[in-house]
DNA sequence: ATGAAAGCGCTAACAC
DNA sequence: GTGTTAGCGCTTTCAT
């Protein structure tokens, strides 16, 4: 690998003209054209680490998510992404795999490799920011909070709960079981509180049998879905928490002949890949992609200095109501 | 953010000694845990840059795909990251987006920073690896070849496309189209070749107009699904080219009121998140995490010096027939 | 506008 | 086993 002395021996100029040309400072033209031609001839490259090492700081932003696997997160990321290349940020994405020690991991690289700050889905209530706070690193946090005091964008995840289960409700349907996730994390908490709102307001009964906390996955819907049909009185309808839990209920009733409309199903978030017709599922949409664009960019405003108070932004959804009841 | 120098001093020692330390080789117990309580006390946590720039080399990995919102992808990932994460290596995700530039520029970027290696799903055969191979760092192809002489992980796309039109045929289907991904893509034009060979096999004509280019993406296999719907002599069954075209061919048919196995469907790769009864549509799976498995180890390999010729692994896939017909 | 030179934080010879 | 020291490739004062 060619470098910067390289080009400037060729170029017949000094090392820090040729760092100059590659910045965009004042450098006469005949120079810049010489410098060019020379790093074309080297295929020079500028050394991004070296650069990183001088600067103390790196075009890179990381985006710590729970579930790569999971749609919503992956829509999530093509927001960041967007923003952040358009504003020459690279961005790293980590797969924390909900685990609060791999996600620890992920954090000290980021500041181990100078990223420029962190945007993070927590995988837990426990998460610590502790280290990259100190280390002066700006990061929102994205679909949940973090119990610290920094910027967020959030769901309206109570109203989301409560809408879905009113639309079941509306449709008729009157024992509505939740499917909910995981009990540590704020936005499955938050769900299950809007299913309650719904369920009181209109004096149905909240049987805590029919609340399952479970995992955010298709094997935590397919389970929870397998226990609350084995009831001695199984549900009419069902929420479900998220789009994986989404998919894994309508798994079940589907191979139990209970296809919805047969059994009422209304799912927080935007099912993926559905093949089945939107007519017969309520969903609540979660503007996943406008949460990514909306983090990026508080994000690289704190990057670039700014330094007011900690906001957090609360997004609304849309909701898509099923057309067909039993 | 505290030094290696910091921390000698603290723990009265030398810089060298810390790195040692950190490092794994031989000082003495007490050092050692001097060190260990500086650094702790400190909040130390060794500069990767300085580290990366020093070694001209880093524990890091480049993943780049062309589509990382295709579970397909995301799957191989999660392959890719468990074993890089076992050997001490992070991995970066990037999205190309299928475009050749966003491609070089990643590529650029892995050289840039000193990543040890890239795993590489090509955006398109006009791919080019000559700076990458000409900075020394190994490649390995993923999914797709490149026309370079690498080391590659691919699916036996021939074989895949075959069985799924088999599997119709033998379901009794005998006007069978193909909705094939990109023409400039490698694995699309494998699968329409196992398409034409099993028509062929059987006496079925290849009518031109039942073959459909498009992109990997539902969109895709929605448009074409609608563009042979409306055929002057529509077909009675269809072969999706990968995941993706087949959700959306399903999404047409069933708004059509043609759910298979109306109209017969086979998928050449798992549907994700599927909430269709396994019985009614051919899928060949495709095991995408294996793969990402074993490019990992591949390129893990080469970065420990193995310098054998190239190879190139085939994976079989698995076929997992509907078991009604219509 | 340009060059000389210091130094970002770490590692790896090389001495002892 | 431990310390000293010279860079890795770049940016950025400070002179000129």
């Amino acid at each position: 690998m060619a470098t910067i002395y390289d080009v400037a021996r060729l170029a017949g100029v000094s090392p820090a003209t040729v760092s100059r040309v590659f910045n965009g400072v004042g450098v006469s033209e005949e120079k810049v054209a010489a410098v060019r031609q020379a790093a074309a001839q080297l295929k020079f490259f500028p050394n991004r680490t070296a650069r990183t090492l001088r600067r103390q700081s790196s075009e890179v932003i990381a985006l710590v998510i729970p579930d790569i696997e999971n749609p919503y997160f992956t829509e999530m990321a093509r927001g960041v992404e967007d923003v952040a290349s358009e504003a020459g940020f690279s961005v790293v994405l980590c797969n924390s795999d909900a685990q609060v020690e791999k996600e620890q991991t992920y954090l000290r690289i980021a500041i181990a490799e100078h990223m420029s700050g962190v945007i993070l889905a927590a995988a837990s209530d426990r998460t610590s920011l502790e280290e990259i706070m100190a280390a002066g690193r700006p990061v929102v946090a994205v679909d949940r909070g973090t119990g610290y005091d920094i910027d967020g964008v959030v769901m309206a995840n109570r109203d989301a709960g409560r809408s879905a289960t009113e639309q079941l409700i509306e449709a008729g349907y009157s024992r509505i079981a939740h499917i909910a996730g995981p009990e540590h994390i704020e936005t499955a908490v938050e769900r299950v509180d809007g299913w309650r709102t719904a369920l009181a307001a209109h004096g149905l009964p909240a049987d805590p049998g029919l609340l399952r906390f479970s995992s955010f996955r298709v094997d935590g819907g397919r389970e929870a879905m397998e226990e609350l049909l084995a009831l001695p009185e199984p549900p009419d309808a069902v929420v479900a928490g998220n789009n994986l839990i989404g998919v894994g209920a309508i798994q079940v009733l589907t191979e139990h002949g209970l296809t919805p409309p047969a059994m009422g199903v209304a799912v927080v978030g935007s099912l993926p890949f559905t093949t089945l017709s939107p007519s017969v599922v309520t969903v609540v949409r979660l503007p996943a992609r406008h949460m990514g664009v909306t983090a990026a960019r508080m994000l690289l405003d704190r990057i670039g200095g700014d330094d007011q108070p900690a906001r957090t932004i609360v997004l609304r959804n849309e909701i898509q109501a099923a057309t067909v009841s039993r």
